[in-house]
DNA sequence: AGTGTTTGCGCAATCGATTGCACATGAAGC
DNA sequence: GCTTCATGTGCAATCGATTGCGCAAACACT
C-alpha cells in the first residue's frame, strides 16, 4: 500500500504514455496537449497520490529545485530572519532551501559552496561574502546564479540585496546631532566586510556633512560584530576620547559591548553618553536602557533575495541587480538630547 | 573545460569499469577491492576534480543524504541554535539539511512533511510537534526515521531529544523557595505542547514537594510562548494573586511579558516581585533586570538530535531513544531573597 | 595435479522522469 | 481528391551512479 506511485502508474491508469503524463503535469508544457487528457491525468495523479521524484527529475533535467544558502552562523539573530524570509519566498514557488553553516576553520568557505554545487543546487545565496570573496569566483565559474545578501562584494560582479548602510549611519549621526551632540565617536565593524566598511564611511561622511571632521582617533575598529569584540573596542575609544558624548556603533551587538564598557567606567547611558546601534535585533528594546538603533528588515531582505534569485534562475529577470533597502531610525532610551 | 566529470570519465582514465570506481569511492565498499586500484581511482578522481552527482546516486540507491527539519519559526531564538547544532552534526557526516518553515495556515503541517518526503529525505526532524501530532503519523507510515526535538509527543511513539522540563522548573521553584518565597505563581505555556504541559506539572510537583499546595488560581495559561501572550496572562494572574512574591514563567518570553505587566502596575522587579524564566535565550542577561532563568542548551540538543537521527538512518543505533538533557539554574538580577 | 574457495572486477539492468524526434490523425488548401 | 500542415501523443534514449550476479584468476588444500 505504501508502494511509491510513479509516473508510469499514472500513465497505466489513464491509458496513456508516461511522457504524456510528464507533460500534463508540467503547467508550462501542458498546453501542447489536449484538454481532456490533461484533465484525466491530473485527476488520476491526485487520486493515486502521485508525488514526483525530485531526484529523477533533477538527474534528467539538470534542475533540482533546490537553493543553497551559506551563512556564517545560523543562530545569529541577523541571519535567521534572512533565512526565514528567503525560505518563504522559495517555498512559495516549489523550491526548497539547504542551509549550510560556514565553519570558521575553512577560510573562504569554498568548501560549503562546493558541497552545495555538488548537490546541484539551482542557485546560491551567500550571506557571508567578504569584500573580496573566493566563493564568489567559484559560483561565477560554475555558472550558477548567485545572490549576495546583507553584505555586498567590493566589485559588484554579482547581484546583491543589502541595506543602505551609508544612509543608515547617516540616520544615526543626524539623530545625535539633532539632539545637540557634537563629540560623537564610532565603534566600527571589521573593514573586510562591506557592512563594516560602508558604515564607517557613512559615519565620516555624515559627520562632515554636519560640519564636523572626525579623525582616526574618533573611530575604533572592532575585530568582529560581537559583544565580545565591542567591549575592548569601546574601552579603547572611550579612553582616547573621554569627552565623547555619544557613540555610534556599527551594529547592535557592538552597542551592547559599549554598554558594558560604560558600566565598567561607571558612566551612565544615556545621561553621560548616548549610544546608538544598528539592525534593531529582537530584544534590544528590552535591554537597559532600551537601545536606540537603525532598523533593517532582514526578513524583507530575505524575501527579496529569494525573488531575485528565482528570477535569475528562470531567466525572467528584469530590473535592478543591486537591491538596496531603506533603513529607518528607531529612537529609544539610549540616546537623549545633550544637556545644558 | 567546465564539463562535468562523471564516474565514467574517471573509469576511462584509470582503465577500469565504472562500477569499480563507484565501489572504490565508497569507503564502506572499498575493502572489497584491491588496494592498488583503489589508490589509482582515488588519485584520478582527485586529479580530474570528480564530484559525485547526488541526484543520480539518490535515484538509484534511494538514499539522498538529505535530512529535513520542520520548525514553527526559523527566526525564533529557541529554534535557530537547534538548527545550528543539527546542521553541524549532519554536515560532519556528509548530510545536508533542508529547512522548512511551518506556515501557520497549514494546520498540522503535513504539507511540509509531505514536501520533504517527496524530496526523498533520509530522515526528518520535527521541532514543532504538538502532543498529538498528525505529522508524526505520516512519517511513521512513510517508514522514514524521525526524531522530535525540543517538544515531545504525548505517547513516546518516536524518538525525541528534549530538556528535562520537570527538572528545570523544579530548579526554578527551589531557587525561589530557598530565597524565602512562598507565594509563588506560574505563567504556564500552551498545554497542547509538551513543554507547556510538563513545566506546569513540574511547577505543581515542586511546590507540593516543598509543602505548598498551589491551586488553579495560582496558575494562568498563556495562549502562546510569546511576550504578547505573556502580558495578559501575567495581568490576570497578578490580579488574582496580588500578594504573590514570585512568578515562575514557562519560558523567557513569557517572563518578559511578566516584566511588562509589573511595570504597568508600578511594581518593581525584583524588589516587589521576583521573576524567573526558562531557556536562557540570548540577550536576556541584558534586559532590566537581568533575567534569572533555567538554561537549556539548544545547540547541544540539536547536535544530539543529529547524532541520533544518523544512527537511526544507518541502522546502527543502540541506546536510548528518548534523550533528556539536564538544564541548569542561572540566577541573575530578577530574583532576590524575600525581604524580612 | 585436481578440486574447491576466495578475491577482484566487469556486465548490464535499474532508479523515475524528461525530451528530441517520429508518427498518426484530422483539418485545410488548391 | 491529393498534398501540406498543424496538432496531439507515443517511442526510446538519456541523465549518472548503484548493485546483484557472474566469471576469471589466484589461492588453499588434500
Amino acid at each position: 500500500m505504501a508502494a511509491v506511485v510513479t509516473i508510469k502508474d499514472v500513465a497505466r491508469e489513464v491509458g496513456v504514455h508516461p511522457s504524456t503524463v510528464s507533460r500534463a503535469l508540467d503547467p508550462a508544457r501542458r498546453d501542447r496537449l489536449g484538454e481532456p487528457v490533461v484533465r484525466r491525468v491530473l485527476e488520476a495523479a491526485e487520486r493515486l497520490g502521485y508525488r514526483p521524484d525530485v531526484a529523477a527529475a533533477s538527474l534528467r533535467s539538470g534542475r533540482s529545485k533546490l537553493v543553497g544558502i551559506v551563512v556564517p552562523d545560523i543562530a545569529n539573530p541577523v541571519f535567521s530572519p534572512i533565512i526565514s524570509g528567503l525560505e518563504r519566498a522559495l517555498s512559495a514557488r516549489g523550491y526548497a532551501l539547504i542551509v549550510a553553516d560556514q565553519r570558521p576553520d575553512y577560510a573562504g568557505g569554498n568548501d560549503m559552496v562546493q558541497m552545495l554545487i555538488a548537490r546541484r543546487v539551482d542557485g546560491l545565496v551567500l550571506a557571508n561574502a567578504a569584500l573580496k570573496d573566493g566563493a564568489v569566483e567559484r559560483c561565477l565559474q560554475a555558472q550558477i546564479p548567485v545572490v549576495l545578501v546583507n553584505r555586498a562584494e567590493g566589485q559588484a560582479r554579482v547581484p546583491s540585496v543589502v541595506s543602505d548602510d551609508m544612509a543608515g549611519i547617516t540616520l544615526a549621526v543626524d539623530h545625535l546631532i539633532a539632539s545637540g551632540h557634537r563629540r560623537i565617536v564610532h565603534v566600527a565593524g571589521p573593514q573586510s566586510l562591506s557592512t563594516g566598511l560602508l558604515r564607517r564611511r557613512g559615519f565620516v561622511a555624515a559627520m562632515r556633512a554636519a560640519g564636523l571632521d572626525p579623525d582616526e582617533d574618533d573611530i575604533e575598529e572592532a575585530v568582529a560584530f560581537t559583544r565580545e569584540a565591542g567591549l575592548p573596542a569601546a574601552r579603547a575609544l572611550l579612553a582616547r576620547r573621554p569627552d565623547a558624548t555619544a557613540v555610534v556603533a556599527a551594529n547592535d551587538l557592538l552597542a551592547l559591548g559599549v554598554y558594558e564598557a560604560l558600566r565598567e567606567q561607571g558612566r551612565r547611558c544615556p545621561e553621560d553618553v548616548s549610544v546608538i546601534g544598528h539592525n534593531d535585533m529582537p530584544l534590544v528594546d528590552l535591554v537597559s536602557p532600551p537601545l536606540s538603533t537603525v532598523r533593517i528588515s532582514h526578513h524583507e531582505m530575505g524575501e527579496r533575495t529569494g525573488a531575485l534569485l528565482l528570477d535569475l534562475i528562470t531567466g525572467t529577470h528584469q530590473g535592478a541587480l543591486q537591491i538596496v533597502t531603506s533603513p529607518v531610525l528607531v529612537a529609544r532610551g539610549s540616546t537623549q538630547p545633550l544637556e545644558n
